[in-house]
RNA sequence: AGACCCAUGGUGUAAUUGGCAACACAGCUGGUUUUGGUCCAGUCGUUCUAGGUUCGAGUCCUAGUGGGUCUACCA
């Protein structure tokens, strides 16, 4: 019956059923997630966690978290605490414990021997600025370093020299010979040690020297017996020198495969300008909710299902992509429309008196927390003479379209009466409407309305007496330009958004003074919001997650 | 300038690997609705250019054009 048409595979996929339809590696798939420990992580490492743990899900294999942690000078343990939260609470777990390339160090000490011993390495004495001068450019070959031929007993004693530290940093280093007229830079006898007397968050200070990133990636692949080293497209240029690297040494053949990172637009992936907003204080933190960070999205209520949802949609390839963030929010909104209880919450209040309903009376109105699932069940609404509507939600001179509260119109307040709008009063100096005044129809009760009125607006309200004041923070997108890192002779922070934070006083249903920090639910008609960790016992802290889709402020701007 | 990578609606990704170009988001129109939300229906719109191979090309070949990447003792 069912015609299932063949789910069609992204490129990474052809080529590891191509390796399991080979036999390659007797079918096994092992993935690894490799952040480097200086810094949160963020939207694009979220793609690069889905890919590899999928991945590996997929095909019944393994994934290991590996910290990437050879410069000391930048890494930090505090950073790995995070980035091992951040993964779990995306819903990944690692093979085993994390892995640390560090670790490897003395294997790594090993092979750059074994390298030199094969006269495939040796160590230079050049400067910083002498190395790189000599490399030439990518359209001029290099030419090679006075120290290129030295002998193998000569590179074996000074390098095991530079590792019982004799030698000052900077002073030496140990390079690859390879070729320096290639057109691959990466293959111009690249530097595969250097020198630095510094203390590493792991060993401590028991090694001088540190290998750089090419001699210690693809080893650690290849010792952890990755079969699928995936990672962005910018590495594509040192899979020759990551092949070069397992063919000299032998080693077990992990295969580099490179796909295009995930951009999302208005957002901004780069550590160290993420730092610099952070430093700079033009975000509370690392996890301040308008940040791109995981830490971010997690405190501003994105669910990680969504974000899961989102990487799903937007695909794996080659190609240069700014996905834009529409979809991340359509993502969004279709998890917590499904999960989170609708409530009451005015975010910028309009009195309505209702001026036939007695003094001091208090009414509880039952209403759904969740019509999308009648299963979370319904609560009870303190409803009373005085309520505050949204400002929005009435107008003077409405338009005919005008499906809310205006003058001598009828409008259903959600789960409660009709209400019959009489006038309103204004501020003799402003000219701003302060009140609303109102009658209710008392047959029009919800659930047991038998007035015959048809009342083509409802809106939310809360009752002013019983309501609770809370803070409300409205984020918009950190940036005005979708690709703010993009314009040549300017700077990123030129388009920082001026309103990418509006804190707003609301009033909100008394049954959300229970919320839990973490809490997320639907302020009915506004948008998605979540319980702030700022929040204290008497005043409520909201982060707006994503507005609901306004159809009609969308036609009013035509 | 050299090497390498990429090119399909506004955006992102597909196309049984040479056989009627599709899905999602966004947009637009309508329906349902005690959320102008959700949901439902419909609609708009696509193979960078020029040659070539072929009965047949988004897919293969050549050239061009456009975009990206590479010249850290970072990863």
């Amino acid at each position: 019956m069912s015609d299932d048409k063949k789910a069609s595979l992204n490129f990474i996929e052809e080529f590891i059923e191509e390796d399991i339809n080979n036999g390659k590696h007797k079918g096994r798939v092992h993935t690894r997630f490799p952040p480097e420990p200086n810094g949160f992580l963020h939207i694009g490492h979220c793609k690069a966690i889905w890919i590899n743990f999928e991945l590996a899900k997929k095909y019944g294999g393994k994934a290991n978290l590996r910290m990437d942690d050879t410069n000391p000078s930048t890494e930090k343990t505090d950073y790995v605490d995070s980035i091992k939260n951040d993964i779990n609470w995306l819903g990944y777990e690692w093979e085993g414990t994390e892995l640390y390339s560090s670790d490897y160090f003395q294997q790594l000490y090993e092979y750059a021997t074994r390298l030199i011993e094969k006269g495939l390495a040796y160590v230079d004495d050049s400067t910083v600025e002498e190395i790189a001068e000599m490399k030439g450019e990518p359209t001029a070959p290099g030419v090679e370093s006075p120290y290129r031929n030295r002998s193998i007993a000569e590179n074996l004693d000074l390098f095991q020299r530079m590792r019982k530290g004799e030698f000052p940093d900077g002073s030496r280093v140990l390079r690859a010979k390879i070729d320096m007229t290639s057109p691959n830079m990466h293959l111009r006898d690249p530097i595969i040690y250097r020198i630095k007397h510094e203390h590493h968050h792991r060993t401590g200070n028991e090694w001088p020297i540190y290998p750089m990133y090419d001699f210690a990636h693809g080893q650690s692949d290849s010792i952890e017996g990755i079969t699928h080293s995936l990672c962005s497209l910018e590495f594509i240029h040192h899979r020759p020198l990551y092949n070069w690297f397992i063919e000299q040494l032998d080693i077990f053949p992990s295969r580099q495969i490179e796909f295009a990172r995930m951009n999302v637009a208005y957002m901004i992936t780069s550590k160290r300008k993420l730092l610099k907003l952070v430093e700079e204080g033009q975000v509370s933190g690392w996890d301040d909710a308008r940040m791109p960070t995981i830490a971010g999205m997690r405190r501003r209520g994105y669910p990680a299902e969504a974000l899961r949802n989102f990487c799903e949609r937007t695909g794996v390839a080659k190609r240069d992509n700014v996905i834009e963030m529409e979809l991340l929010e359509f993502s969004v909104r279709e998890v917590l429309n499904k999960t989170t209880p609708r409530v009451m919450a005015v975010l910028d209040p309009l009195k309505v008196v209702i001026t036939n309903y007695p003094e001091g009376q208090e009414e509880f109105m039952e209403t759904e927390n969740n019509p999308e699932d009648e299963g979370m069940g319904k609560r009870k609404l303190p409803f009373s003479r005085e309520l505050y509507i949204e400002r929005g939600d009435f107008m003077v001179d409405a338009p005919r379209k005008f499906f809310r509260m205006k003058p001598e119109g009828d409008v259903r307040l959600k789960s409660a009466y009709i209400l019959h709008c009489e006038g309103y009063e204004t501020d003799p100096v402003t000219g701003e409407v302060t009140e609303v005044r109102c009658t209710y129809y008392p047959d029009s009760r919800s659930g047991e309305d038998t007035s015959g009125i048809k009342a083509k607006g409802t809106i939310h309200w809360v009752s002013a007496s019983h309501a609770k004041r809370a803070e409300v923070r409205m984020f918009d997108r950190l940036f005005t330009d979708p690709a703010p890192t993009t314009h040549e002779g300017k700077d990123f922070m030129e388009f920082l958004n001026p309103d990418s934070l509006r804190v707003i006083e609301a009033f909100i249903e008394p049954s959300l003074m229970d919320a839990e920090v973490g809490a997320q639910m639907q302020f009915m008609r506004k948008g998605y919001f979540c319980v702030d960790q700022d929040s204290t016992e008497d005043k409520k802290v909201f982060n707006l997650t994503v507005t609901l889709k306004d159809s009609w402020a969308k036609a009013q701007k035509k």
